[in-house]
DNA sequence: GGAGGCGCGCTTTAC
DNA sequence: GCGCGCCTCC
């Protein structure tokens, strides 16, 4: 974030008198649009009324919306604060503002913003005309969310074994996107099927309440309430209507129903909104996009001009002629043709390996391949479908040596000392932050547990007040002994000495409360046994973050610091200066381009994953699980400029235990021609030869005990497929399940079963 | 009250 | 195969 998405917004808009045009100062380059091809101008030029620019992967999206920024900026009239582009994670925003700039050198003051940014600042400037909030509200991220929200199931008497956080949290998180006023009736909501609704809403309306007095939002609550604030308050929503006279919104396909209401409201009145997006691209329906936004943008703003950017300037010819195949095979979606003239280039390859470390190994082998011909290691991409399967990736790239980046995974701002420090940071700004409170409250250790923690809380709740203000309160502090009520006392006392942190720098802040909060003995105490090095170094790069954060915002002070990394997401911790091949979920490729791009792990079960296809066809409506899957793995392909390879594994480790895998169905839509060593008419036998069956299997019925070589005794639990693809899934006294081809198994029935 | 040990359940995807 | 929750022992 920029110094100039300080700036009061209010002041600007009264502001109107400065209208001495950012414009005529500004020169861009001569012949602007010149590079651009026909439908790519004509988006540019487009001034008033909506407009829907349906753009096909690598169709010059991103490059159309910074264009059409400046043009509008020189020859449309409008004021660079005037215009408002909505991103969906702030890496897309930053590289944005940066082509922006670019073409603009020394412009100021555009918003460039993700929704849930835009939505943090305009509620730190509205959100005290709604009940019970300040404007020095926290953020809750998702860990945050878990820890009320365990606290809160805890509390209405339910098993947190049975109602695991994360699952009511998500639960929660779907309620309230889909009744974001509560006036649905129940039965619209039903959860995951078996649980207890109404225990859940008692949950829920917990929740709602804790959050209130800690005077804290969620992400949904971000948006959600700045909604409520435009709804309810018109004369807010105006202030903000009127001074975005030119609003944009970039992968308008991944919006969900309140952030096309909010959209609406931010283009009420001049009705100038500009949507880009792909609805072949919609992978988060799972988490509320609502894919008939963009299908319905003609109706809902009447008669935009539509414009299809269809020419590909990023993938070769077999690339785009495989992925729109795969793509195809979708029922529900525009037709649109994409084309290049980049020539066809190399096919796809096509690779299966033993299991995931041989995987691995492949990939290794093949970034090796494509550094020793000459390409760039920050050309290189890795993608797969979960996390999990990150780590036999990594440890093969660095046996082979191969520098590269994990983009989200296991997160800096998970890690505990992190998390440590700011808890708080975040205590003092928000003192009535109850979870903050409670992560830190014993950091370092001073005798607090959870008995006087608990004697705390229930004296605060009777009370209404927040857990901090509680330990400055002698009657509070009655029923507590000893120790604790010493560290109570003493906690109280250093929160507030630390108050005044709250409006100086923010790395300042930070050096003031490691000093207060002992650092050594903090950071001494969280040693496990392999030094504090790493931890120590985490603080450090914390640090510099914040001073990094200092320099770029002079107005932003520590309240500014915690909402920035708040919002941070997964993908931005990309960076494209390092020489280093990239890895990250399918998820996070979207939006960005290599020219050497490894999927992994393209089997059943994985992609499509086994969740989607256990949902897909059960709904009933036009959306389809395993069709956002296949957009999915769409999305994949067309990251690919020069040279896509697909890799699967016969067998997989899930949880520990071996199973087998089938190759993904979506490789059977790939026409055959396009795949390396593949004949043209699609005769595999030569490859699958290999694997020809000799012996046959032993016949076994469920629930037989059986016997390894390897892994000892164990119990039948399912049986599959037939001849030489039979197998068995065995339970292992002491070696949990795997799944078996009974052809190499060599199991031995025990026990005189037959 | 805190440290250390065992067992269970989990893994989509994420602003 | 790991992290977290729960249990036991100091």
């Amino acid at each position: 974030m920029r110094a100039m998405d300080w700036m009061d917004v209010r002041s600007m808009v009264r502001s109107e008198e400065g209208r001495d045009s950012a414009g005529d100062r500004l020169k861009p380059e001569p012949g602007l649009l010149d590079g651009l091809n026909e439908p790519q101008r004509e988006a540019c030029r487009h001034v008033g009324g909506p407009l829907l620019i349906l753009a096909g992967p690598g169709s010059g999206k991103t490059r159309v919306i910074t264009h059409r920024i400046v043009h509008l900026i020189t020859e449309g009239g409008v004021r660079p604060d005037e215009i408002l582009a909505l991103t969906f994670t702030n890496k897309a925003a930053n590289e944005m503002r940066q082509r922006v700039e670019r073409l603009l050198p020394g412009v100021r003051g555009i918003w460039v913003s993700t929704f849930h940014a835009m939505c943090a600042r305009i509620l730190r400037r509205e959100i005290e005309v709604l009940d019970g909030f300040t404007r020095d509200f926290s953020i809750y991220d998702t860990s945050d969310r878990n820890a009320l929200l365990k606290k809160v199931i805890r509390d209405v008497g339910l098993d947190l074994t049975k109602f695991r956080p994360a699952m009511v949290g998500g639960w929660i998180s779907d309620r309230k996107n889909r009744d974001f006023k509560g006036t649905s009736a129940l039965e619209d909501l039903t959860g995951p099927p078996g649980f207890d609704e109404e225990m859940l809403g008692r949950v829920q309306t917990k929740y709602e309440d804790a959050m209130r007095a800690a005077n804290a939002l969620d992400f949904d609550d971000l948006l959600i309430k700045s909604l409520v604030v435009f709804d309810e308050h018109p004369g807010v929503r105006d202030v903000y209507a009127r001074r975005f006279r030119q609003v944009m919104v970039d992968e308008y396909q991944d919006t969900n129903r309140v952030q096309y209401l909010l959209t609406r409201h931010l283009a009420s009145g001049h009705g100038n909104l500009a949507v880009v997006g792909d609805p072949d691209q919609s992978i988060y329906a799972w988490r509320g996009a609502d894919i008939r936004n963009i299908l319905a943008f003609e109706e809902d703003f009447g008669a935009p001009k539509v414009i299809k950017l269809e020419q590909n300037y990023r993938s070769k010819g077999n690339i785009l002629k495989a992925a729109s195949a795969v793509i195809a095979n979708n029922s529900a979606r525009k037709a649109k043709s994409l084309w290049t003239d980049a020539g066809d280039g190399e096919r796809i390859a096509v690779i299966e390996c033993g299991d995931e470390n041989d995987e691995a190994r492949e990939i290794a082998y093949q970034i090796q391949g494509w550094k020793a011909h000459g390409g760039r290691l920050s050309d290189v991409a890795v993608f797969y479908r979960a996390n999990f399967m990150q780590r036999a990736i990594e440890t093969a790239l660095h046996l082979a040596k191969v520098p590269y980046q994990v983009v989200g995974g296991v997160e800096f701002y998970a890690r505990r000392e992190i998390r440590d420090l700011l808890g708080y940071l975040k205590l003092v700004v928000n003192p009535s932050d109850d979870v903050a409170f409670s992560r830190v409250v014993n950091v370092p250790a001073r005798g607090i547990g959870e008995t006087s923690l608990g004697r705390l809380a229930s004296w605060a709740e009777d009370q209404g007040c927040p857990m901090l203000a509680a330990c400055r309160s002698a009657e509070a502090l009655a029923a507590i002994r000893g120790r604790a009520k010493k560290g109570l006392a003493a906690f109280g006392e250093l929160v507030e000495r630390l108050a005044p942190i709250r409006d100086i720098d923010a790395s300042v802040a930070i050096d003031l409360a490691l000093e207060e909060m002992d650092r050594d003995r903090w950071l001494r105490a969280m040693d496990d046994g392999t030094g504090i090095e790493d931890r120590e170094a985490n603080v450090d790069e914390l640090r510099s973050h914040a001073a990094e954060f200092d320099r770029l915002n002079p107005e932003g002070k520590l309240r500014g610091f915690l909402q920035d990394i708040a919002l941070v997401s997964e993908v931005d911790g990309l960076d494209e200066e390092l020489d280093k091949a990239a890895l990250m979920t399918l998820h996070a490729a979207k939006g960005l381009e290599f020219q050497l791009v490894i999927i992994a792990g393209v089997e059943e079960e994985l992609l499509p994953h086994a969740r989607s296809l256990a949902e897909s066809g059960a709904s009933g409506s036009t959306w389809d699980a395993l069709e956002e899957e296949r957009r999915l793995f769409y999305v994949g392909m067309t990251r690919a400029g020069e040279r896509l390879v697909i890799t699967h594994a016969g067998t997989r480790h899930f949880f520990g235990d071996q199973r087998w895998t089938r190759p993904s169905r979506f490789l059977d839509e790939i026409p055959p021609e396009l795949i390396e060593g593949q004949a043209a008419d699609g005769d595999e036998e030569d490859v699958l030869g290999v694997y020809e069956p000799s012996a046959s299997a032993i016949q076994l019925a469920v629930g037989d005990r059986v016997e390894h070589d390897h892994f000892g005794p164990g119990r039948v639990e399912q049986l599959q497929g037939s001849g030489v693809n039979a197998r068995a899934l065995v339970r292992f006294t002491h070696h949990g399940t795997k799944q078996l081809l009974l052809q190499y198994a060599n199991l031995r029935l025990v026990g005189g079963a037959v």
